[in-house]
RNA sequence: GUGGGUGUAGCUCAGUUGGUUAGAGCACCUGGUUGUGGCCCAGGAGGCCGUGGGUUCAAUCCCCAUCACUCACCCCA
């Protein structure tokens, strides 16, 4: 038997209705907030993600689903949808049109990880990219909408982290900070966390190993590096996140995995996920744009995962999947059964949702399926009914019954309100 | 890449201290007299007990390997 590859897995007919409510539900969302969608490529040159993304990202180090194409060009399944929708930002001008270009997307993405709960190779996620605006109205309107948009699913125990990694210049000297406090104690840090110091020391913000976090503790305060200008941002941002009454906590050892991140960065997580417990991450990437080629334009984005908001959905409950058909045609003997279909074929044509049986079981088993089937009006044909050109029709809820004119039948239903 | 857990029916799981026809519940199918669903009752279909090897008179059960799934680490959505 061919199954489906580790990591990815097929959304069942059982299922896939959640899928459908979410995507409506998002694009509702997204046109209440001006945004508009953006669809990219499943796949891109290597390069965009190796330079957008960052060389010593774990995504690209050592996630990516890459191949030579054709023998010459180095493709790869994106892993993440930033820098696509950045270089199609670049590549169709789209900055020309407005200073502020808002996109939203939901797409399929690929990394190469060991599967667990909430993290698939093939996995799912949404977001939005406000880019052409540095200023702090951008940062608190994507974060209202990734906060709001969930809270309107109804998902409970959110956990908005906010925190600011500042921009260029004071990076490097928190860096250097950094490294200065934490090299008389290099001796008391894990591997990997050495191995951090020399190449993207930030990161070991984000240790969970206990006695790091201590040491951590009382290292120096990104916050205390900020620029002037990065430190009214930041506290801009704060300030319009409160007037919305947005709740949020100040986690200052909240550094993402993403290389381009500048200014304010963000993560919703809730405790309704396992170990993975990050709905969404965003944050300002005001070099991306430039890095990637295009002229310096600053933006602020954030994504979240679909596959895990599903499961934090689940926690809560689930919903009652919409009702499959409303009318189920039983005929019996042939003559009633082609009339049926006939008359079935009209009620779709209306937009009436309705079924009858395609393979020719009893009316026991036809009235079962109807059943089955979640109809509120079982529509019975027989040789009798076909005779005097009448109908039976019966409400399953109540079990009523009665016969009925043919020609009638459209104004029942009507009364219905089917 | 590393570690733990689990592989028996479509699903959730029993079970055999190694012994001949491997079970339950749910789901599915067919019936319970003439053309009527849900509840109930009866019957039925559906398993190389993950795969390969070893021990044994005998393995679904014990041993080894392997694969798959799963959770966790790393990291992230």
């Amino acid at each position: 038997m061919i199954r489906s590859l580790k990591g990815t897995y097929d959304i069942l007919p059982d299922e896939s209705w959640r899928w459908q409510t979410l995507e409506a539900q998002l694009h509702d969302f997204m046109s209440i907030y001006g945004y508009k969608e953006i669809r990219t490529p499943a796949f891109e040159k290597t390069e965009l993600f190796s330079r957008g993304v960052g060389e010593e990202t774990d995504i690209v180090s050592k996630e990516m689903y890459t191949w030579l194409d054709g023998g010459k060009t180095n493709l790869t399944l994106k892993p993440e949808l930033t820098a696509p929708v950045v270089r199609s930002y670049i590549q169709h001008n789209l900055g020309a049109l407005s200073p502020v270009t808002k996109l939203y997307y939901m797409d399929a993405l690929f990394r190469r990880e060991r599967p667990q709960k909430g993290r698939q190779r093939q996995f799912h996620q949404f977001g939005v990219e406000a880019l052409g605006t540095p200023f702090p109205e951008a940062d608190a309107e994507v974060i209202a909408i990734a906060y709001e948009f969930m809270i309107s699913l109804g998902i409970t125990n959110l956990k908005l982290k906010l925190n600011s990694i500042g921009s260029g210049q004071c990076r490097t000297a928190y860096k250097d900070a950094l490294k200065e406090y934490l090299s008389p104690h290099i001796q008391e840090l894990s591997e990997t966390s050495r191995l951090r110091f020399e190449t993207n020391p930030l990161r070991i913000l984000d240790t969970k190993i206990e006695h790091e976090i201590e040491l951590l503790g009382k290292a120096p305060d990104i916050l205390g590096f900020l620029t002037a200008d990065d430190e009214t941002h930041f506290s801009e941002v704060r300030e319009l996140l409160d007037g919305m009454k947005i709740p949020y906590v100040l986690d200052k050892r909240m550094v993402r995995g993403l290389d381009y991140y500048t200014r304010t960065t963000f993560e919703i997580t809730s405790s309704a996920l396992g170990s993975q417990d990050a709905l969404c991450g965003g944050g300002r990437y005001d070099k991306l744009v430039e890095t990637l080629g295009g002229k310096s334009t600053p933006a602020v984005g954030f994504a979240a995962g679909v596959e895990r908001l599903l499961i934090a959905l689940d926690e809560i409950g689930k919903t009652e999947e919409p009702s499959k058909t409303d009318i189920y045609f039983v005929g019996l003997g042939d003559q009633a059964r082609k009339a049926g279909i006939k008359l079935v074929h009209d009620l779709r044509k209306q937009g009436y949702k309705s079924n009858y049986d395609l393979v020719r079981r009893s009316m026991k088993a036809q009235m079962r399926e109807s059943n089955k089937s979640g109809a509120r009006i079982v529509l019975i044909l027989g040789d009798q009914e076909l005779e005097n050109n009448q109908i039976q029709i019966k409400d399953l809820e109540n079990s009523q019954q009665m016969t009925i004119n043919l020609d009638e039948l459209k104004n029942h239903l009507y009364k219905l309100e089917l």
